[in-house]
DNA sequence: TAGATTGTTAATCGATTAACAATC
DNA sequence: TAGATTGTTAATCGATTAACAATC
C-alpha cells in the first residue's frame, strides 16, 4: 500500500523549469553531483526552497552529497511532463507569430512547431521557418492529423477569445496567450497568460518607486485627504 | 501630519495593468462607472481581491455606487508610473529581437522603442521598423541622448549576463530579460525574467496531471519506496 | 569517525477570501 | 428611505524560511 502522493504545490511547478535549466547546464558540463546550495545559487532562490521544492518529487538526493545531476534530471522531465514531446500550433502569422515560429528554444525543450495557422489568405500558402501557414478553417483537421496539444494564439487582442475558442474545440488540451486580452477557456483547459507590456508595467512600478515619488505622486488627491 | 502609506504588495502590483487594460476599454466604450464586481469579472479575479488590490492605491470608490472609471484609470496609471513615457532599448535583433522591435503594443502603452542594438558589424547599420540599429560599442552614448530607463535583452542565452552588465553600466534602471538564462543585477535594478519555453513547461506538467498520470509516473522509485 | 548535506518540522510571513459595518 | 456597493476586518490558506535531526 502506496502513500497518497502530496500534490506538488503551484509555485514549486513554476520553479521546476529552471531547475531543470540548471541541471541540464551541469550535465553538459560533466558535473555529476550538485548540492541544494549550489543549485540554488544557480537558480537565483535559496537552498531551504530548492530542498522543499525537490522533496515534492521524491527523496532523490543523498544526505551528506548532494543530487545525482543526471538521475535528478529526469525526475524533474519526468515530472514536468518532458518525456514526450508536446506538438504545438501557433495561430497569428503577425510579427510576434512569425518570431515564435523560428524560435528554436522550443522544439530544442520538446515542443517541436507542428503547425502555423492564419486567418488571412495572403499569408496563406506560405510558411515560415519551413512550416506552411494553413488557413484557419482548417484547424480541427491540423490538430487533429499532427496530435497537437498545445495552442498558442500571437493574433491580435481582438481575434484572441474566437481563437481560444476554436482551439478548444478542435482538441487542444492547454493554450499559451500572447495576446494583451484575458481569455475565457473551459476549467479543465490549462491556460498560461504572457503580456510583454505588463512585464513592462510593472519595471515601470518599481522603476518609479526606485527613483522616489514625485510630489504629485504622494498621497490621496486634497478632497479626500 | 500625513499616515505613511502602506507599501503595494508584490501581489497586487502584478494585477494592475489588468485592471488598467479593463478601465482602458470601458473608458473607450464611454462607460462612466463601474463596480468591483464588473470589473473583476472582466479582469479574471474575484470582487474581494479586486476590492483589496485598489485599497492599497487609496479610497477611490464610492459605497453604493463603484468606481468612476476616469478617475480610477487615472490613479492606476499614476502609481503604475504610466504618466511619462519610459524610452527602451532592445538589445539583440534576431528574431525576437525584430518582432520586439515590431511590436506596436509597446509604444502605446509608454515605453516607446528608443533604440535597437547589435553586436554584429552586419546588422548595424541596418534599421527595424523605421529605427536604426547601432553597435553595442555605443550602448552608453545611445542610452544617455535618448534618456533610456529599461533595457530588454533578446540576445542569446549565453550573452545575456554580459549585456544585463553592460546595460547597468550604462544606466539603465530596469531590465525585462527575455533568454532563458538567469542574470545577475545589482540589487537595486527591477529585473524580470520572461522565458517563452519555461510557460510551456508549465502547461506540460498541467497538461500531463490532466490526461492522468502514467504507469511509469507514479510513486518513488522500487529502491527508495 | 567527522564533516557534509539532505529531508522535514515548525515558525513566520504574505496573499486570499468571506463577511459585514459603513455609507453613498 | 431602501438598495447597492465600498473599504476593512478577521479567518484561512499557501508559501517561505530557519533550524536541526537523520544519515551518508
Amino acid at each position: 500500500m502506496t502513500t497518497a502522493p502530496r500534490p506538488i504545490p503551484e509555485a514549486t511547478v513554476t520553479r521546476l523549469p529552471g531547475y531543470r535549466a540548471v541541471l541540464v547546464e551541469l550535465d553538459a558540463d560533466g558535473q555529476q553531483t550538485v548540492s541544494s546550495e549550489q543549485l540554488a545559487e544557480q537558480a537565483g532562490v535559496n537552498a531551504a526552497k530548492v530542498r522543499k521544492d525537490l522533496s515534492y518529487l521524491g527523496s532523490y538526493g543523498t544526505r551528506g552529497v548532494g543530487y545525482d545531476v543526471r538521475f535528478l534530471l529526469f525526475q524533474v522531465s519526468r515530472v514536468l511532463g518532458l518525456t514526450t514531446d508536446w506538438p504545438v500550433v501557433i495561430v497569428g502569422m503577425g510579427n510576434l507569430g512569425r518570431a515564435l515560429a523560428n524560435y528554436r528554444g522550443f522544439a530544442e525543450r520538446g515542443f517541436p512547431v507542428a503547425a502555423l495557422v492564419d486567418i488571412d489568405p495572403e499569408k496563406v500558402g506560405g510558411s515560415v521557418a519551413g512550416i506552411p501557414i494553413t488557413p484557419l478553417a482548417q484547424l480541427d483537421s491540423v490538430v487533429a492529423a499532427q496530435a497537437i496539444s498545445i495552442g498558442i494564439i500571437a493574433t491580435p487582442a481582438d481575434a484572441a477569445q474566437m481563437v481560444a475558442d476554436r482551439l478548444v474545440a478542435a482538441g487542444v488540451s492547454s493554450i499559451l496567450n500572447f495576446t494583451p486580452t484575458m481569455v475565457n477557456v473551459p476549467e479543465d483547459v490549462p491556460l498560461r497568460q504572457v503580456d510583454l507590456a505588463t512585464e513592462l508595467q510593472i519595471l515601470s512600478f518599481y522603476q518609479q518607486q526606485h527613483s522616489g515619488p514625485q510630489k504629485a505622486v504622494m498621497g490621496p488627491p486634497a478632497d479626500l485627504a
